[in-house]
DNA sequence: GCCAACGTTGGC
DNA sequence: GCCAACGTTGGC
């Protein structure tokens, strides 16, 4: 099975890169959207590949690196009254929502905007850029991850 | 803070 | 199964 390249938002607000070098590891949960978690349930692997997105930031693009390092299992929270991604729909019985486990990889050498994405001519079927994409987690080629992870490093 | 675009819900 | 109303996302 060829690995595959993902790119995955996150309000920095909320969760950010560095959160993540914090913890190393980290579930992606919460995620209420039936395309990314079905994204997360049948495609992505052990391994795979992620670009860390923030979005809703002042500067926001790319920040770094990260893989997937275990996959899909149930998300807890939408069990947990608590939480604010609760789903009263959904029971341990017949659980609606999982999602993966990600591993910190690395931060960028400088982040890669969403302003330089858009003015990149190779990158401009990216999901990321196209007019009313809204899916937080999209799949990538490959050849935009390299050229992605290029744009990063400092000359 | 605004609002366009999108996804989901629920009445019919 | 349609679609209006609503809530959310996320760039600006």
């Amino acid at each position: 099975m060829a690995k595959k390249y993902w790119l995955m938002k996150s309000e920095p607000d909320v969760f950010s890169i560095d959160d993540l070098k914090k913890i190393k590891r980290d579930l992606w949960d919460g995620v209420r959207n039936y395309q990314a978690r079905n994204f997360m349930m049948r495609e992505m692997k052990v391994g795979d590949e992620v670009l860390f997105y923030h979005s809703n930031t002042k500067l926001m693009g790319v920040y770094g690196l990260a893989r997937i390092s275990k996959e899909a299992v149930e998300d807890l929270t939408q069990f947990d009254k608590k939480s604010k991604y609760f789903d009263e729909k959904a029971s341990p019985e017949r659980p609606r929502w999982y999602c993966v486990e990600v591993e910190y990889k690395a931060h960028f050498d400088r982040p890669v905007s969403l302003q330089e994405i858009k003015e990149t001519k190779a990158l401009k079927d990216m999901l990321v850029i196209q007019k009313g994409q809204r899916l937080s987690i999209q799949p990538v080629t490959k050849k935009e991850f390299d050229i992605v992870c290029k744009m990063s490093k400092l000359p």
